[in-house]
DNA sequence: CTGTTAGCGCCTTCAA
DNA sequence: TTGAAGGCGCTAACAG
């Protein structure tokens, strides 16, 4: 591979000169440009980027890191988020940490040390021990999904009113009995961050004192499908199943199909996310939309505004809104 | 950020003697090394990977190359990608080329002055100008979904005859004519490579010379449910629709709810590529399965193993099986 | 065992 | 307008 250095020997004029040709850069005669411009394409000249890089400080690289993307939000997240990235020039680096504390740590590390410009996070730390290390590596960082503190910016909707919203909407709809299934919340460690399922139970809790002639009952249990399997009194009171996630509530429709329970005379359903998954399914899922490209963009947006210099602002919320279907 | 001349600085010995102690090279007493690395952890030393990257010609950066992850058979190569590069200690560069040629030749072109070690590509591109631009470029690359050609290691099932394989399981379930839905025959510039789709229509007609008693009809139309809807002589014979990819199969088995056209009895559904949105429709769709995180592992395992300058296999074939359901 | 020197390929400053 | 020199932070080769 030709370098600077070749195409000054092969011009005749020193490396400064070329590199002035080749950046664009003022002090140089339109000939001698031309002719350095004209030797670099022909021997295919290309720039090195690791060692602009090492001298300019700037990588022009993001990296996203998140659990996995078999989950179909976060895969579309991920391309959301690398589509507007190219589009700034930047490109992106895939990070997943399965849930493992330890594991995040260590790659946000390495990333740190590959100097990317920032890091898009959703996080399975939290704590101050965990704000610390993330301060003192200087990075820029935004979070979504998973908040970290008022010091991260954090792009994503308010779970909690999203909640209430979904409350509301089952109120409406008569019924007298709601099961709220978040197994996050017993999945994980108890150090884990799940801020996400945390606010949504929250919102629960919440709706349930507005509507206090409801029912109520929240099933933790990574086990849910069993767990309801025995509370096999459906019959008395209308009740519906609120799922934190589609993927919970598309798993109790199975359930229900499997053993003949008609949805939604015998129970109603409704998830959250509004993943694509959904629109093949029948009955169609109610659900709790919101625009999960916007999410991605506005997180590129942000952090590359932050890498650039600017305040950017710590919490940017995007709204949400009722999907209605047939399970409910 | 600390750097090796610091430590030098620090400990009173050169800048070689604290890189011997930093990446254990042999020739240092245990004395100075042990006092170097107290220091490095003091101060909180770093090493700069992109200095080093300069040096070494080694960026220990992979590149996953491929249309977009929003369709889900993407999202979990692309995840196994990630996960079996970290274990090698490989971080992942995600670039998404949303399916144009341009688009996709620049990246790469991108990626190669970014010196990453090594590209996975589901090609857009063909033809020999393409071949000979990648070859110019010099970076080791595998290919998967899309072969270019022999000389580039393509690691992916036998989509011919696994198309064979699924018109002999519907032979076998008496159906007298298939109806075989693969629109990207045609939604996509005839200068694309469609390799992937391409083989299964063969597998598609070499299974029709097998068996001659059965009728077919191939829509290569991206408006194939409106197709489908104009064919209404369901009636005579036992007809199913095999599918090229599960997406189509999920559209058209929506389009039989909404029709009310019930499934299997008045038509038979087969889809392709077992992804795990299937899981949650019903009637549980037939397909064709396989490994698809086998494909990510093997991708990333040949390409590492080309880099480190072996010679790797040419082809390497991932078994597929018919996965039975009651839409047949 | 340790220090010195010379790069990797680029950018930046200062002189000429 | 151009050239020369120095440095980014690290590795590598050769002396001592």
């Amino acid at each position: 591979m030709v370098n600077t250095k070749e195409i000054a020997r092969l011009c005749g004029v020193s490396r400064g000169t070329v590199d002035r040709a080749l950046n664009n850069r003022p002090g140089i005669s339109p000939e001698t440009k031309r002719k350095i411009l004209k030797v670099a394409e022909e021997v295919g000249y290309r720039p090195n980027f690791i060692a602009k890089s090492l001298v300019t400080k700037k990588t022009m690289t993001i990296a996203i890191v998140v659990f996995d993307i078999n989950n179909r939000i976060f895969s579309q997240i991920a391309n959301a988020i690398e589509t507007r990235a190219r589009e700034l020039g930047y490109f992106v680096y895939l990070t997943l940490t399965h849930k493992k504390p330890e594991l995040e740590k260590e790659y946000i590390r390495y990333l740190v040390d590959r100097k990317v410009d920032g890091i898009i996070l959703m996080s399975v730390n939290k704590g101050q021990e965990f704000e610390k290390y993330l301060r003192n590596l200087k990075v820029p960082i935004v979070t979504f999904g998973n908040k970290i503190s008022d010091e991260f910016p954090f792009i994503w909707i308010n779970d909690e009113k999203a909640i209430i919203d979904a409350v509301q909407y089952l109120a409406s709809k008569n019924y007298e009995k709601l099961i709220y299934i978040t197994p996050a919340l017993r999945e994980s460690n108890p150090s884990n961050n799940i801020y996400g399922p945390e606010q949504r139970l929250k919102g629960f809790n919440k709706a349930m004192k507005l509507h206090k002639n409801m029912e109520s009952i929240v099933i933790t249990d990574m086990n849910y499908i069993d767990t309801i399997d025995n509370i096999s009194n459906l019959g008395n009171e209308k009740v519906a199943f609120l799922c934190s996630s589609d993927i919970y509530a598309l798993d109790i429709l199975k359930y229900a199909k499997n053993k003949g329970i008609h949805i939604p005379t015998e129970m109603g359903l409704m998830g959250f996310d509004n993943i694509d998954t959904i629109q093949y399914v029948t009955p169609s899922l109610a659900t709790v939309g919101f625009s999960i490209e916007d999410i991605g963009i506005q997180l590129v947006n942000s952090l590359v505004d932050k890498i650039e210099g600017n305040e950017i602002p710590k919490r940017i919320q995007i709204s949400h809104e009722i999907i209605e279907g047939e399970t409910v």
